[in-house]
DNA sequence: CCTCCGTTGACCGTATCGGTCAATACAGAT
DNA sequence: ATCTGTATTGACCGATACGGTCAACGGAGG
């Protein structure tokens, strides 16, 4: 890629990145067009191929700030500084947030590009998302106090059950366009008060 | 469209219609392509032009059976025909799972034609969406018998929370290909287990 | 052998794709 | 005002994919 793009104030950086997430979160690597990301960006589309020469190196230049800046906010937020379950599961979907208010599609660009099809985007990707789950999985499930829940459920069902029910507000969220993360965050926070209540012994 | 399409082995006609739901429920209908359908459902491009005379009457089609299907699965299920909160959950899931033993694609299908954005297209779609899930929203709120709940939490917020948790997990299934109904189906009891056990008083 | 009809490969005009390039707009220096 | 260098673009290219059409093929029944 050409390294001018970096100059270029950060107001059209982030305008045209997330133009590009955006399309990207949207279809298949295959049917998603440079020059809708370059309408999207609101710049030309010839001036899209020259900061970034083609496709695949815009496509995995996203894909590797995705991973970095997840890695980042997961850090800021210090969520794996803690064992107990919510306050990481708060932590981190403050992390998501926040990640959010700078990139809106970011994490659905994330999801997406795991499920991609496109051989020569698949080898590229799929295992270091792979790893970073994997690695993110196993953290928790080591450093969380899992003695503090009731005795009679199923943590991991219930681990897996609350990542769910936020993805399925964040999607309902972002699909109805309606992409606001301050109202997210607050009802983040009042779901896991819920959750709270009812699932420590 | 040509009524002769119902004359073709029962096996035939849903294959073509569910290769027509996958790729509809994959991507937007502008970005649907009649040939990809064509070759998922093992016949020519020109004898789905045949039978559907045209991409949109396919669609619409598809959408008319999503909706009649839907509504003879909740009726059959008996979902609407009693108190209990997750007794009512328990059958609208289980609706729903053999809807998916019949249709895989079918309420991704939905769900994506909710969205949809091809002016043509929405109109002729969002109001009976629209109508069907509000009716269905009142109806259990009127029907179902709330006092059974723990008094400490807020059931309008329980009630989407369940709907995303399911959904989630329903979609990381289609997602990773895996779509078997019985495990699904299973999951979705020992969820609904927890569930009852942590939020009932 | 004929007829009928389900089925198809080949085709059409058009739109869109990724990518290129010469030309413009424009800012700053002289 | 002119020159210079760079950010930016409209127009263009060949290739491909699109929705839709149609003449022809093939096989079953008479």
């Amino acid at each position: 890629m050409n390294d001018k793009f970096f100059d270029l104030p950060e107001e059209k950086q982030t305008r045209i990145i997330n133009a590009a997430y955006k399309v990207f979160s949207e279809n298949v690597y295959k049917k998603a067009p440079m020059s809708e990301i370059a309408e999207a960006g609101d710049i030309s589309k010839a001036l899209l191929f020259h900061y970034f020469t083609n496709k695949k190196e815009l496509y995995m230049y996203l894909w590797g700030k995705a991973i970095e800046r997840t890695r980042k906010a997961t850090e800021e937020s210090q969520v794996a500084n803690t064992t107990d379950f919510f306050e990481m599961l708060r932590r981190s979907l403050l992390a998501k947030c926040s990640l959010m208010r700078e990139y809106p599609y970011l994490y659905s660009f994330s999801v997406k590009a795991y499920y991609e099809q496109e051989e020569t985007i698949k080898e590229s990707i799929r295992d270091s998302f792979q790893s970073a789950s994997n690695q993110s999985k196993t953290m928790i499930l080591s450093t969380i106090d899992f003695s503090v829940f009731r005795d009679d459920i199923d943590v991991r069902l219930l681990y897996q059950e609350l990542l769910w029910a936020s993805d399925g507000y964040l999607r309902e969220m972002t699909n109805s366009g309606a992409l606001d993360p301050d109202r997210i965050e607050n009802d983040y926070l009042r779901m896991i008060e819920q959750w709270r209540k009812v699932y420590l012994k």
